[in-house]
DNA sequence: GAGGCTAATGACAGCCACTGACAGTTGACA
DNA sequence: TGTCAACTGTCAGTGGCTGTCATTAGCCTC
């Protein structure tokens, strides 16, 4: 049987770690070697003529296993993304709560442009990532679920933002309308980015910084105590 | 041969209209009968467990019929949005140019709001297309495409306001970053507007009357002279 | 360490959205 | 009225995705 050259090597063990057993870890490589193959094809050929069954045949596997990894092509393609925005909840989540909204938000982003490497790098080069990302801001389709989920992204936020300032996020409309309006910034710096020609992770970390300021000094106060409903 | 009630009457002709030929009227009927079709299956079975042939079948054509009139089932959910937000956009093209970016706009969906009302009833009764909006909001295929549509339309408004501010919208942040702003509202606003129990216009006039405020006096500054680069 | 249990997989059939090709039908117009 | 072009129906085929069932292969127990 051939394995596929696509199957990674497995990563020597940290101590203390529980050594999965060996289903589990040939499960997780089928995984990996699934996902990468996908991504690499997506971007090459582009992702409408990427066929699930070419996803299957790269890896070795029948096309009804893809299925049971991914619901769809559209969920390999957003898998890392997947990993990405759970580091950037996690970055707002740790921001001190002196800190104001929007001061918060601008500077969980900004660090995390600066941690995504190490995270990404443990599943697949970065450099594919950036080159998934640009795909999908460029493929109709995959833009059209990137904007879907970060609409639940900034749901989320929102709920967050409330909660560290204290308003109720469905009577305070100042928490969907200040996530809303930075959700907004975020977007055109994506999509600026992935028009441009600078693909470096600097390049998007600059313009994200210049456009934050245009919003920063407009919407950028501190809404403990009074209450705007 | 069943013609099917679907098939609308024609409606009296203006004075001063030039009536189209027998051929042009019927391709109009037809258009017409599988939208209305459409929607009435979509809104009331659901968008993904309407299949095209039952809508094809609906109005006594081919499967083959449908798609020469709609590139999918995506475009007849959007056919009437189309409309709506062509609307849109000639009211924020004649809002006088001393009018502030977030004023105009402000102004130009309130606006749009009393009048939709009249365009879209001469194609589909209003209550369908509200019912319709409300699916397009709680059905996750259909929310994606909506959003995209979105920021198509963001781009275009930018590209509007910038002119009208006269500045340059790929050196200039501000137009962006407001349109982003703004169109980031007006999606909180639809989402609550479908998730909430008062499905009336005035129901969603008033919210969204209600959440610009927190932005208008925020960024609703006038942008003439200045420039912020 | 042999055998039973069960998760993981493959093989196959089928649904639905959508497309291309070709042939038949019907307004438009000389 | 006959010709042309537009519209339509039919049919075959591709690709995403799902349900089902038999087979394979880790895992665990005795």
């Amino acid at each position: 049987m051939k394995t596929g050259q696509q199957i990674r090597e497995a990563a020597p063990q940290h101590p203390g770690t529980v050594v999965p057993g060996l289903r589990e870890r040939k499960k997780q490589r089928t995984r990996d070697a699934l996902l990468r193959a996908a991504l690499e094809l997506f971007t090459t050929k582009g992702y409408e003529r990427t066929t699930v069954d070419e996803i299957a045949e790269a890896v070795d596997v029948s096309q009804r296993t893809f299925f049971r990894y991914f619901a769809g092509k559209e969920e390999a393609a957003f898998a890392v993304q997947d990993m990405v925005e759970s580091h950037f909840l996690d970055a707002v989540r740790q921001r001190p709560p002196h800190e104001g909204p929007l001061e918060a938000l601008r500077k969980a982003v900004l660090e995390s442009w600066d941690n995504i490497g190490d995270a990404v790098e443990e599943i697949i080069p970065i450099e594919l990532h950036m080159r998934t990302y640009r795909l999908i801001e460029s493929t109709p389709a995959l833009l059209a679920v990137h904007l879907r989920r970060s609409e639940e992204m900034e749901e989320r936020i929102a709920a967050l933002i409330a909660d560290r300032e204290g308003v109720d996020v469905d009577t305070d409309p100042r928490p969907r309308v200040a996530v809303a309006a930075f959700g907004g910034v975020m977007r055109v710096t994506g999509r600026l980015w992935g028009a441009g020609e600078d693909y470096s992770v600097a390049a998007i970390r600059e313009l994200t910084a210049r456009y934050l300021d245009q919003v920063g000094p407009a919407l950028m106060e501190n809404w403990h105590g009074e209450d705007r409903r």
